[in-house]
DNA sequence: GTGTTTGCAAAGTGTTTGCAATTTA
DNA sequence: TAAATTGCAAACACTTTGCAAACAC
């Protein structure tokens, strides 16, 4: 098996992402992809960096998830108006959301199925396709 | 038999759902309802009542379109992380979203299949699904 | 050293709220 | 008249920005 390596696998995506390795990029990568699928909002990840002893303002937590956004490390989900989420799950997938708890989870990839997408306009290209099944909690 | 009527009247609209049809009411319902699959956020609503010399406060174009929602005359669509869409097509449908000009579409009623959705964990419900087309303009 | 990144506080955007004045029934 | 609704401004939540200080290379 190979060999993790947490540290230096937070450093070199932030190398292949040509973006500088500062401490606090460090420390918010290594909190971001030390697991797998999750969802962050720039509040909850702030909140991590404290509890886990690292000195990051909100807004370079904000920018930080900006620039990974753009380097294709995360994905940015929109279900919550007023809220942004990052999903470090990059891969082709959907979603559901939890409307009274606002949490939101990975739908297994490739498990959903689409028919009969419209045609695009002419000058425009999917970006993407997003499905969000949103439950409450019954009762 | 004069029972059904082919055009609701704003007027029966609100009546029907327990509105009090005051002035302001009365002028977006008209702005909404008039045209068929309309997609407007507050701030193009103010505005469309502020160039038809409607006098209505903003805040009350914000409460009015959720009295409307609660009401079941507008579904809110999240698509936009920092504003909301209200969509006067309460019929099952989804959505084209077109993230340059941030305008929003139906896709026809029916014409989208799914396959394939998760099983929803004891204690919870869908409340609805969301298929959003997001498409950018090529250059 | 030089250019990049950070933190702070201030500003910005969209939305909600408290409350007196107004309107509706 | 009583209750509901409105408008205003202030409050609010989340996010972005300007800039001086700190940092990476």
């Amino acid at each position: 098996m190979d060999k993790v390596r947490p540290y230096s696998h937070a450093l070199d995506r932030l190398r292949n992402a040509g973006l500088r390795p500062t401490r606090q990029r460090l420390a918010l990568a290594k909190l971001l992809f030390d697991s797998h699928d999750r969802h962050v909002t720039a509040e909850i990840l702030h909140g991590e960096a404290l509890d886990a002893n690292v000195r990051v303002s909100l807004a370079t937590v904000y920018n930080t998830l900006h620039q990974f956004n753009e380097a294709n490390l995360l994905r940015e989900i929109v279900v919550d108006s007023g809220r942004s989420y990052f999903d470090t799950n990059i891969s082709d997938h959907h979603h559901i959301f939890n409307e009274d708890s606002r949490e939101l989870m990975d739908i297994e990839e490739d498990s959903i199925g689409l028919t009969g997408l419209p045609a695009i306009a002419a000058g425009q290209e999917v970006s993407r396709i997003d499905v969000i099944v949103r439950v409450k909690n019954n009762r």
